[in-house]
Formats: C-alpha cells, sequence, structure tokens
RNA sequence: CGGGGCAUAGCGCAGCCCGGUAGCGCAUCUGCUUUGGGAGCAGAGGGUCGCAGGUUCGAAUCCUGCUGCCCCGACCA
C-alpha cells in the first residue's frame, strides 16, 4: 500500500469541500450550487405525455424530466428528479439522526448464506433477485436488510450497556415485482430508508418504536404532507406495534378511513425529547386515539361508532411502516447481549421503513393541478425560478442576473431560464416542474421598475420592486 | 403467474384488413418575421418499420417463433 496512493489521497482530500452543517438551509445548500442556467442545464423536459404513464405522478416526473425508465421498474433519476430525492432525503436524515438514530451503509448484494440463518432465503420467493458470482456463490440483491444488520450487531454488541441503539441507512432495494407498476410509486428497484432498533427487552423496544413514530411525524410534516399512521397488520408477533403511514391524496392506492380530528392533530415540535420515554408515549398515544384503518384493517363497525360528520373515507398512500418484530432476527441468528443479572438474551427489535423514491411520487400525487407539478417549499428542487420574458433584450437579462445574486446569497436555490423561447414557453415549463416562486421578469414590468412575482401553489401575483419581490421570497 | 393490448423518427400517432420500397403533428437544424401563456412562414435533417425465421418476383403489411413494454387481476414499501 504505498506511499503513493496515500499521496494522492492527500492531494485530492485538499479540494473537497468543507463538511457541510446539519442544520439551517444555507449550508445545506451553497456548496452544491453553481450558476443554474437553464440553457446550461438539462432538464428534458416532454410536450406530450409518454404513453405507458398511467397515473398523475408518473406522467409528471416523465413530462418534467425527473426521471427515464430503463426497463420495467427500473428508473434512472436525472437532474431535477434527484435534486428532489435527495431533498427528501436531507429531512429524513435530519429526523432519523434527531430521533437518536444512527447511519451506516450496508450493501446492495448480500450472501444467500445470510439469509439462510433467518430461514428466509426459502421463504422469500421470486421477489427475491437471486443471482451467482463467478465463483458460483449465491448472492442475492437486498429486498430489506434485517438479516445484515443483525449480523453487523451481533458482531460487535454484547452488552446491554451498549443499547439502546437504532442503525439506518439509505440504500437501494430490489424486490422482483410480478407487476410494477405506477412510476416510481411502484418500482422493482426504489429508494429506502430503513432503521433497526435493538433494545433488551420489550419495553424498551416500545420506546424506540416510539421514537421512530414521532420522528416519522415529523418527518412527513416537513415535507406539507399530512401523514396519518394506521394500525396495521403486524402478522404472527401479534400486539399493536405495527403502524402504517398513509398520506390522503384523491389518486390514492388504496381505501382508508379515519377520523376527522387526525386532521388538525399538532405535529411534535423539533425540541421534543426523545429519551422522555413517557413523553412520547403520550405522543404516541395522542396520535392513536382515534379510528385510523387501511382497507385491509378496517373495522366497520368501529368507523360507525365514529360520529358521522368526523368520518373521513378516502383515498391513500402509504409512505411509511414501522414495526416490531422482537426476537424473529435475533433469536435464530444469535444477536445477544448479556443483561444486568448476567443473563444473556436475545435482543428485541424494530424495522422502520420510509421509501424516498416512493415519497418522490406521492408528494406529485397530493400536489399538482392541470398544468403540472406543485412542490412543497421543502420538497422543491429550485425555491425560485427566474423567467427572463425577452432574452437578449439586456435589462431583463441584467435585472435576472441581480435577483440571481440576491436569492442565492439569501441561501436560495435558483434556477434561471435564460432559454431563448417565448413567454408562453417558460410559464408552462416553470408551471410544469412545480417551482414554488415565480419571478416573471420582463420588459414591461421593468419599464417601471417591477418584475411580477408569482406563487405557483395559489396562482397570487403581485407587482413589485427586485428588493421587494427578494425580500417577499426569503421571507 | 392468468387475462387483454401495444411495438413504425426524440415524443404522440397514421399506414397493415386489401403486399409494390414509409407518412402526419410536435420536437430538432437553417433563415426571415415575431416576442407576457407552449408563435408564423420558408427550407432541411432524421427511421435496420422490436428481433429471428418463413411465404412471395416483392413484406411495415401475410404466417410462425421470440423479446420488450403497458393495462386488469392476485402480490407488495
Amino acid at each position: 500500500m504505498g506511499h503513493r496512493h496515500h499521496r494522492a489521497l492527500t492531494a485530492r482530500l485538499v479540494f473537497l469541500p468543507q463538511p457541510l452543517l446539519v442544520c439551517g438551509r444555507v449550508s445545506r445548500v451553497l456548496p452544491r450550487r453553481g450558476l443554474m442556467r437553464l440553457s446550461r442545464y438539462f432538464l428534458p423536459i416532454l410536450r406530450e405525455t409518454p404513453k405507458e404513464a398511467e397515473i398523475v405522478s408518473h406522467r409528471l416526473m416523465l413530462r418534467a424530466g425527473m426521471i427515464r425508465q430503463e426497463a420495467a421498474g427500473i428508473y434512472a433519476w436525472l437532474p431535477l428528479g434527484l435534486k428532489v430525492l435527495n431533498k427528501i432525503t436531507d429531512i429524513i436524515r435530519e429526523e432519523q439522526n434527531r430521533a437518536g438514530a444512527v447511519e451506516l451503509l450496508m450493501p446492495t448484494i448480500q450472501p444467500a448464506e445470510l439469509w439462510r440463518e433467518s430461514g428466509r432465503y426459502d421463504a422469500y420467493g421470486k421477489e427475491m433477485l437471486r443471482i451467482s458470482d463467478r465463483h458460483e456463490r449465491e448472492m442475492l440483491f437486498g429486498p430489506t436488510n434485517e438479516e445484515m444488520v443483525t449480523e453487523i450487531f451481533r458482531a460487535y454488541v454484547k452488552s446491554y450497556k451498549d443499547l439502546p441503539l437504532n442503525l439506518y441507512h439509505l440504500q437501494w432495494k430490489f424486490r422482483d415485482e410480478i407487476r410494477p407498476r405506477f412510476g416510481t410509486m411502484r418500482s422493482r428497484e426504489f429508494l429506502m430508508k430503513d432503521a433497526y432498533s435493538f433494545d433488551l427487552d420489550q419495553a424498551g423496544a416500545r420506546h424506540a418504536y416510539n421514537r421512530m413514530f414521532v420522528a416519522y411525524l415529523r418527518t412527513f410534516a416537513r415535507m406539507g404532507l399530512k401523514a396519518i399512521p394506521m394500525r396495521a397488520d403486524t402478522g404472527p408477533i401479534g400486539g399493536d406495534l405495527s403502524h402504517e403511514f398513509i398520506i390522503l391524496a384523491d389518486t390514492g392506492e388504496s381505501e382508508v378511513f379515519c377520523h376527522q380530528d387526525y386532521l388538525g392533530f399538532a405535529v411534535p415540535p423539533a425540541d421534543t425529547d426523545f429519551e422522555d420515554a413517557a413523553g412520547l408515549q403520550g405522543l404516541v398515544d395522542h396520535w392513536t386515539s382515534r379510528y385510523a384503518a387501511t382497507s385491509e384493517m378496517h373495522d366497520a363497525a368501529a368507523f360507525e361508532a365514529v360520529d358521522a360528520a368526523s368520518r373521513v373515507s378516502a383515498r391513500g398512500i402509504e409512505v411509511g411502516h414501522i414495526f416490531y418484530f422482537g426476537t424473529k432476527y435475533s433469536a435464530p441468528m444469535g444477536a445477544t447481549v448479556t443483561g444486568p443479572d448476567g443473563q444473556e438474551r436475545a435482543v428485541h427489535m424494530g424495522s422502520y421503513g420510509i421509501g424516498p423514491s416512493r415519497l418522490a411520487a406521492a408528494l406529485i400525487e397530493a400536489g399538482h393541478d392541470d398544468d403540472g407539478i406543485i412542490w412543497p417549499d421543502e420538497i422543491a428542487p429550485f425555491h425560485v425560478m427566474l423567467l427572463d420574458l425577452k432574452t437578449g433584450d439586456g435589462a431583463t437579462g441584467a435585472a435576472c442576473d441581480t435577483l440571481y445574486k440576491a436569492l442565492t446569497l439569501r441561501g436560495l436555490d435558483v434556477l434561471h431560464d435564460d432559454r431563448d423561447e417565448r413567454a408562453g414557453a417558460k410559464f408552462a415549463t416553470a408551471d410544469l416542474i412545480g417551482i414554488p416562486w415565480q419571478v416573471l421578469v420582463g420588459p414591461k414590468g421593468l419599464a417601471s421598475g417591477k418584475v411580477e412575482l408569482k406563487r405557483r401553489a395559489t396562482g397570487e401575483r403581485e407587482l413589485l420592486s427586485i428588493e421587494e419581490a427578494v425580500a417577499r421570497i426569503a421571507g
């Protein structure tokens, strides 16, 4: 291992950006951005809808140049789509970290051996993509990571003093669905945040479960979504520790029933104490106090007991799923710790999933109109789009440059449409890709020193000076 | 995996029934005119008609097989 390698590595490190701070808008945005001129960007928008796309999110993701299908249920994420995916994972990471989970990264390819230990290698069926390497060793493309994370845990953790522990990662998974559909909503390859908790006993596991429960409430709320926890089937383990987080969307895949009150429940604040077991339990109790069920778990009689005015029956999309499964993997795989009493025992585990690639589609299902996508501010690939309505005019270009500098200095992500296109085409593009703020810079307005600020979600427009527009957007 | 459908230019489609050497709109390129809600005119480029066989003087078109993709259902984050 040479000297040479070492030196090359050092030289390269010099050019790496400073480590990003975890919090704050500016630190997240600044190091990544170059000058975003649409004429130099890669945004292959489609004017017509490809015929294979059935649901609105799939149509819009293709039209907005976010994704490209490479095979059934397998997609390339183009620049705009990737920016959205990254915004989603940024929020997920912040909330996982806040709740005390620790990030690592496990591989996509796993040895079959691990899955034989848990007994799932044969049980999983054809959904698992099985492959073999050049030595004919049986491998698989991971559909989930319980086995592997349990293997990692058992290799190092031996004492109850190291608990509780929650390890998570964001990694691509593959499930060879019989029938992938709905674009990235139900793809074969998909990104998943999966967290795994390890505790000494069931009480500890419940606290771990509650931490994730509250983290999920915050995560989805930050994305502008109303996610409602609904009791899910716990399978052979039983108990009440499994919830699906469902967002309501008219075009949702499944029918859901819940109490109106959920739509108004307060989301736990950022300074929630995740170590306070009793406090968390109170929050979870509150958020499970009303009726809420997917069609599989629906109890018509119980729903009828809710007063008629408060009954909400709607369509929903599952965006997260958490569950406790006890010693299902730790016992067969020998993931044990020694307790305070000197006894060795299998740890109690839970797992907690969110699908960011599915969320990207779900967010569009929940936010769009006839003209295109309507991104929530926290998720939008760019915060602001500058529309130079007369490129080559000089004055409009100069005004756009001024706006660009002022907005980026305030930590905002700006896309400048400097293409040599007519105004109408720029309006259509901006509406299609759903940037929350549009600044229309045209000769008419500039004549009186004004630009027009348009809010994508509401269509509201205001004539403002450049300074006023910047102030309004930066809020 | 069962049932149905599609495959012709980057995208959307026509042509196929009735075989004769490929067309329309949008997009792309050039020029001129236009310029606040996907502009107009003129011109240009771009296709092994999914793949492989077969029938025929001749196949996008008829026949056989294969592959890919989509939709409905069962399954799933």
